[in-house]
DNA sequence: CGGCTAACTTAACACCGTTAACCAACCAGC
DNA sequence: GCTGGTTGGTTAACGGTGTTAAGTTAGCCG
């Protein structure tokens, strides 16, 4: 039975998180139910039991690709460019992007956990934490090079993300002023997270 | 007894509003519905909708009342420092602290509102905007007393803004790192946010 | 062939927001 | 003092939710 199952595994896990987050994507999340997702795949809402222990446990498994995928485009950045003012600025570009290519994944992951989700567990965040560690290394580089003024890094490490965080959640939440361009404004974001830091002037 | 009441008016409408940030704050969000909300008070779910048409209306009244407590808030502090650089740093923390000491409230105006409820009306933003107006008007006293650099002011606000934001909303989602100490984090936000707009250096 | 197991389904529970229909108490006018 | 309407509340019900328990079917192994 498990003979060739070894490598082909089971793909409804698979189809039933491909078409959780496709619907995620095109309906929203507050259609999102388990009974909708099984009418979608053509099974009953009981067997998606079968692969995850419950809705929570379906949602964490679409953060923690999320997070996969924020890492893939955080490396990509970082490798993009040496110097640790760029890369930092790199970084600081790929978060945002990512954010905006995918809000409803982006809020699934970072805007609606507490107050509907039993708590992403602590080990699972440790791949959220390695994207913070690319801005951090950066940080560290920096400092190191010169680049950047002296500090703590940690707390700096934060600052840096919460700026962004802020940014991108309120214009997903269009709570931004419509008058306010994008663009210019995540790059005065961008801009204003960096400048404390740089050693410069 | 309804011979008095023109000035009683119908404390019922209050009682709700009350109950419900009540369990909103001490139950959280996921367990506050309707028929809880009835049940606390001592009266059927449906007599709610006599007041709210439904449950929505009944967030964005709360929605109201916190942002015109942040309001309150904020003119205090707008009104303790009359330099602009101090007085953007009371606002900041002004606005931090209103954030840290009512979590929930914090949540539901800000945070879970485009996934989950029917878009907060237009009319009632401007309660909001108005918070946000006295962050302009420091900027653009700033800028006219030669305190802060030379900026264009609508998306400067809004960049000082998602700073706060970004950092209020990943602590209450228990998303910072937990060997790093909240005041410093938020002296060190606040400072981030200032530092690119004072002119001086 | 008989039995075991894995995959899946149906039925049901307790809850949710919301609507429709009903009811009791009060006030106005005759 | 009785009648009729309005006000403020109720109960019952609909269609939906996440989740559990029990049942069913198919395939493999001895």
């Amino acid at each position: 039975m498990s003979a060739t199952a070894t490598e082909t595994a089971a793909p409804l896990r698979r189809q039933i998180l491909d078409t959780a987050r496709h619907l995620l994507v095109s309906e929203g999340y507050p259609s999102l139910s388990m009974r909708r997702i099984a009418q979608a795949i053509g099974y009953s809402a009981t067997s998606i039991y079968l692969h995850f222990a419950n809705k929570d446990a379906l949602f964490h498994a679409l953060i923690d690709e999320g997070f996969a995928r924020l890492y893939e485009i955080l490396v990509a950045a970082s490798q993009s460019a040496d110097e640790p003012t760029e890369r930092l600025a790199a970084l600081a570009h790929g978060y945002v992007a990512f954010g905006l290519a995918n809000p409803e994944l982006y809020e699934i992951m970072f805007l609606l956990h507490p107050a509907h989700m039993a708590r992403y567990p602590a080990e699972n965040y440790r791949r959220a934490r390695l994207g913070l560690d690319l801005f951090g290394a950066t940080l560290a580089d920096g400092v190191k090079s010169g680049a950047f003024v002296e500090m703590p890094l940690r707390p700096a490490t934060a600052v840096v993300w919460s700026a962004l965080h802020g940014a991108v959640s309120l214009v997903l939440a269009n709570r931004l002023d419509s008058r306010i361009e994008r663009e210019p404004f995540f790059d005065a974001v961008v801009a204003g997270a960096l400048a404390p830091l740089v050693a410069g002037r």
